[in-house]
DNA sequence: TATTAAGGTAAACAAATGTTTACTCAAGGA
DNA sequence: TCCTTGAGTAAACATTTGTTTACCTTAATA
């Protein structure tokens, strides 16, 4: 593994455990430099790179560029060891910050592959339209259902036959912008 | 707002744009502070009441501990605001750092809740269990099925009738831990 | 009213830290 | 073989930056 790969992996451990970036002493020290200028050398062209970002002049001013979870698309069959090939891109949670979350209970979403359990992310001061789910208030109570509407009237329709339509009065309190199902 | 507060939120909006957290002086010049021990002091303090985590004689060696994404409970329903209340815990994607995203074609899993386009979480390396549901390689062709045992054999079940079972010769890829939705 | 404590100022101090200069060494190519 | 180049060493340098000391201001308090 090349020298540029090794600061790399020094320096994702380092800040997931710490929360900030090790100084560049810290780096030589622990790959066995004697001296701290190779590493800033090589600091430096991995920034030109964009590999890292890295502040010029501050103290441990280094940071990951955090692209997020890769979404892969083929994988290829090889032996001994399965290998996830072309990186289709990568799904950051980034967006979601400032969201808020909302347990799913019941199964009246089920029609909209949403079940019991499921984590709905939601943003408040959203546009609503037709068609959204949304998280409303119902006489106090708390439900998600997709808005829809009828004669003129907005209404909050079920995705479960079971269920009915609600035809009264509520206020939407957010958007569902997407959703987290654990395992 | 208190002090402490606006070091607070200067602290999430600086992180936030540069990566890593300012120095003590470039706290107290944003707040209009003309010393910086004021702020170290306050910085001491929220370090203690856990606002923060803050290493000692570092240089920028604060950082926010990151608890995710609130999951709310009740929603209290109050004039003009509507306020998100009783935050029941948080939802941290770090467990899902290291994992990999793979996008469902098709509505072989419908049956599961899982459709088209969803992004299903992979876990390489993990044990295998008869309900598990698994990414497979089956003749070069990447799937996401159920995993279930037929006659002491594995076999790949399909969540929608109009699929048949796959009893054939397959690797597994990884385990599905969760499941990411977006709107 | 005198006192006290919290919070801020000013200035200095001591480390921590990025950067630079000069030199060394080994590998590879003309 | 000689020269060049990439990579590292050693030692200074110059800031940046956390920390500390002494003092000041103000509002609550005994």
């Amino acid at each position: 593994m090349g020298t540029r790969e090794r600061i790399l992996e020094f320096l994702e451990g380092f800040i997931e455990e710490n929360g900030f970036a090790p100084s560049v002493r810290e780096i030589a020290r622990h790959l066995g430099f004697r001296s701290t200028k190779a590493i800033k050398v090589h600091l430096d062209e991995m920034a030109n790179m964009g590999w890292i970002e890295k502040k010029g002049g501050v103290a441990r001013g280094i940071h990951l560029i955090e692209k997020g979870i890769p979404i892969i698309g083929r994988v290829q069959a090889g032996q001994p060891t399965l290998q996830f090939e072309g990186v289709e891109g990568h799904f950051s949670f980034d967006k979601w910050k400032g969201s808020f979350l909302l347990r799913i209970k019941g199964d009246s979403m089920i029609g909209a592959h949403i079940e019991e359990g499921d984590l709905v992310v939601i943003e408040k001061d959203r546009e609503t339209r037709k068609g959204d789910i949304v998280v409303a208030l119902v006489e106090d109570e708390t439900t998600v259902k997709r808005l829809d509407k009828k004669n003129g009237r907005w209404i909050l329709k079920p995705e479960n036959p079971d269920y009915s339509i609600i035809d009264k009065e509520f206020q939407v309190i957010g958007v569902v912008i997407g959703m987290i199902r654990k395992y």
